[in-house]
DNA sequence: CCGCTGCATTCTGTATGCAGCATTTTTCGT
DNA sequence: ACGAAAAATGCTGCATACAGAATGCAGCGG
């Protein structure tokens, strides 16, 4: 029973317009986590008549949601042979890292300009419930709340294109950390580093922070190129 | 006669595996290029059935190009009403262009330590002939130039996905700059960078080149600004 | 025994049909 | 005459049907 209809889309409950989704964008998301928790393996194809009748939908939307994440990079479209799960080298991985790095360093900049104290506040404590997860061992919590950490810091600096982005890369590279386990030496510098961000960004110190991020993302990949 | 078959998309000769295009990506390369040129203009909307007819094209195929450009971040998917030419305001395009310097300065580090002699004459031949574009007023030829001496900056960098980032952004771009006519001072102010450009690239001194790419792109806003 | 050719099956690519929603126009009530 | 409700129209969204390409297999020839 792996029906579309399972899918957690709750009613849109709470005021202002009801959420009217299509089936294309469902699906989107659903390929999209498909891909990520792994249940749709790298090279795998993208079979549309089986994955439609799993999902009870039919080609048309499956399809669409197909080219769109074609375009967002995470499947590969093949010339008369459907759509295959894209496949990440080392060399993609790091390359990633490299753009990554780059960006996050510019938002750090951007963020220390603009945030709010209350934004600063907001960011403070999913870090501080991070350290909980860190302390406690719950690493899918602390994933979680990473990304949205780094997510909220490129928020910060107000410039959509950037988040945009940030957000692509983060996805495509979301598959890669999921399976990376790093051992503890290396969480509690990633812990840290974490600590000596936020400290920049209360202190507004725009270079420190990009150099903490900076820092914070080249050593991601040591963290994880152990899952190739 | 706005037929797809008009489309220029020669019968493949030569050796080599015959290129098999999809209707669906023919379609994506060719809208991109309506909206580029303006000749479907921001919020104005896509209409399936009338778009459709006129470049002689079942709605499927096409639908499947609007998904791939929404994901592009050309157009805006509106749930039950369809696309629309995204619109982008001065701020969004300040925003992409701050982006697109730090790839850019990125892009041009890597670039100086990776490009051979040979890399580096073919964009000195590049930058040649632009000039001599600039001295005959050959504006839209000039402006091909340039774009192309960008993008091969950027693919010599090697990193992939910064080349296709930076050619998303490039392509969002192009309909502003397209319309951008600068005066002639600042063109030559542009010429003048350019030249600069290149000097840092022959001489493999990557600061240089990051600053002058840098500097180079905070003045395009100011060389585009005018076009809204 | 190995390789090639032709056929059958399966899947992709495209077109069309149908239902639901949005918008506009018309009509009725005040 | 003005406003509101209701019908009508046009479009999107999804499903289905059909045509063409790719793959696998069987049969045939070397």
């Amino acid at each position: 029973m792996d029906d579309i209809s399972s899918l957690g889309q709750p009613g849109d409950s709470g005021p202002g317009p009801i959420r009217r989704t299509a089936l294309h964008d469902t699906l989107v998301t659903r390929l999209r986590d498909m891909i990520i928790e792994g249940r749709l393996e790298p090279g795998m194809r993208l079979h549309e008549g089986q994955l439609g009748e799993q999902l009870g939908v039919s080609r048309t939307p499956l399809r669409e949601a197909i080219k769109y994440l074609a375009s967002e990079g995470l499947v590969e479209l093949v010339p008369s042979r459907g759509a295959v799960v894209k496949r990440f080298s080392g060399k993609d991985v790091q390359d990633m890292l490299t753009v990554l790095r780059s960006l996050e360093e510019l938002a750090g900049r951007l963020a220390c300009q603009f945030a709010t104290d209350a934004d600063v506040a907001r960011i403070r404590a999913m870090h501080d419930r991070m350290v909980e997860c860190y302390q406690t061992g719950d690493r899918l919590e602390y994933y979680k709340l990473n990304q949205a950490i780094h997510t909220a810091i490129v928020g910060l600096s107000g410039n959509t294109p950037l988040v945009e982005i940030q957000a692509m890369l983060q996805t495509r590279l979301k598959r890669i950390r999921f399976i990376g386990h790093e051992g503890p030496e290396k969480w509690a510098a990633a812990v840290s580093e974490h600590e000596e961000m936020i400290a920049a960004l209360e202190a507004r110190d725009k270079d420190r922070l990009a150099e903490v991020l900076g820092r914070h993302l080249s050593n991601a990949w040591e963290r994880v190129r152990g899952a190739l």
